[in-house]
DNA sequence: TTACTGACTCGGA
DNA sequence: ATCCGAGCCAGTA
């Protein structure tokens, strides 16, 4: 398979893009991505990340705006979020920084 | 190769 | 707003 149709490879692209102190969707970057159902495949991609990656993979939360993580990774992301100036009401993300797009 | 998994989403109730 | 069932599809085994 070619690199320009390597789903994971576009995925890591999109979201290295995302700026910091903004959010968006498992859904939008599969759209972004061009396989618009496949959102369980970012998640997906995200869970094998390497260790030292230096990839925002805490930007991307489901389409609630909650953060889809358990548990301790929950806690890391709601963690690395708030640290970047994110936003939380009541477990869901504040809609000034929901919905980012290029 | 086939079978199963699931950091999701949508539509309906 | 919440809950649930069904569909999705790139990885993985």
């Amino acid at each position: 398979m070619s690199e320009v149709d390597n789903f994971r490879q576009r995925v890591f692209q999109i979201i290295a893009a995302i700026p910091s102190g903004q959010v968006t969707t498992y859904g939008e970057v599969a759209r972004m991505a061009g396989s618009p159902r496949a959102a369980r495949q970012v998640g997906g991609v995200l869970k094998k990340l390497p260790e030292g990656s230096t990839l925002p993979w805490h930007r991307v939360v489901n389409r609630h705006g909650e953060i889809s993580l358990q548990g301790e990774d929950f806690k890391r992301q709601r963690q690395a979020l708030l640290a970047e100036g994110v936003m939380f009401r009541a477990g869901k993300i504040d809609l000034l920084t929901f919905g980012w797009k290029f």
